[in-house]
DNA sequence: TATCCGAATGAGACTCAATCTCAAAAAGGG
DNA sequence: CCCTTTTTGAGATTGAGTCTCATTCGGATA
């Protein structure tokens, strides 16, 4: 949709040795212009109700290139279904999911962070990425 | 296997209002009896090689109760199959997973385990429980 | 210990997210 | 425009986990 984002996206595929298609463009452009954490149907149902033709196979085989090349964070929410949201530039951040109402709210801790390091450098290795969700509860007023 | 633990199962199996058979505890027993992080699959598999006739679905059934009664975690590492642990009382702890090898480490860590209350109260939750997994590579010598 | 009834079991059907297949369509360099 | 290679898509397949329901079993009661 917008120039930049369009120029990234080719960027990546070259440098993957793949092909720049419609399809591949609709889906970075579905993920990437709505904030919320989406699962996979819901991304193919969007873009097929925008008129461009495309297969959940693509929709599949997309994301994981995207994912690979950290435009969009895969995340397990512990329901079976992955959700996705785009990367681009933004900081990372992790997430709360409020078990009452589903709710999921992004948060950010550089002593988290930190943290995490200095464990497992404690052990002997080195973070490659981590895996962190809150399942929280509102606390009574 | 050993009296104590058949005693805590059938507690809590009396306190659920359900009966106690010998495939619920073949169940206990399996997971119990290996420190290991296995999958559904894998407990089902040796229970039947140790001569006891099981379901894959009791095998599922029960694992929920066991979960549920804080008997057995529930792990999810990232690959579609949850693994399975024996709490029994000792201490919580994390998992750091290692991308060469797939050796799963465990770690526990004070800090960081207030430091995520603390987070959740910031927002004006109360943590319930936590998914936290280090995905991590050796260090170099 | 025998009876009885609701709970538990198991074989296999089913679900559903995700992956795979492969013929047909499209990309893109020449 | 051609040609080769990649990509696509419809639908089949996979696989973890759940559900169904006829049959079996636990265990309270007498």
């Amino acid at each position: 949709m917008n120039d930049s984002t369009i120029k990234i996206l080719k960027e990546i595929l070259r440098k993957e040795g793949l092909r720049y298609t419609k399809q591949r463009q609709a889906v970075w452009d579905e993920i990437q212009n709505s904030k919320e954490h989406r699962d996979a149907e819901d991304i193919y149902m969007s873009i097929r109700n925008n008129g461009v033709n495309v297969s959940r196979a693509t929709v599949y085989r997309t994301i994981d290139v995207l994912v690979k090349n950290r435009m969009v964070r895969k995340m397990d929410v512990g329901d079976g279904r992955n959700r996705y949201e785009p990367r681009l530039d933004d900081a990372h951040h992790d997430h709360m999911i409020c078990v009452e109402t589903g709710k999921i709210i992004e948060f950010y801790n550089e002593e988290l962070e930190d943290l995490q390091e200095k464990i497992a450098e404690e052990n002997g290795y080195m973070l490659v990425r981590h895996i962190h969700q809150l399942f929280v509860k509102p606390l009574k007023k």
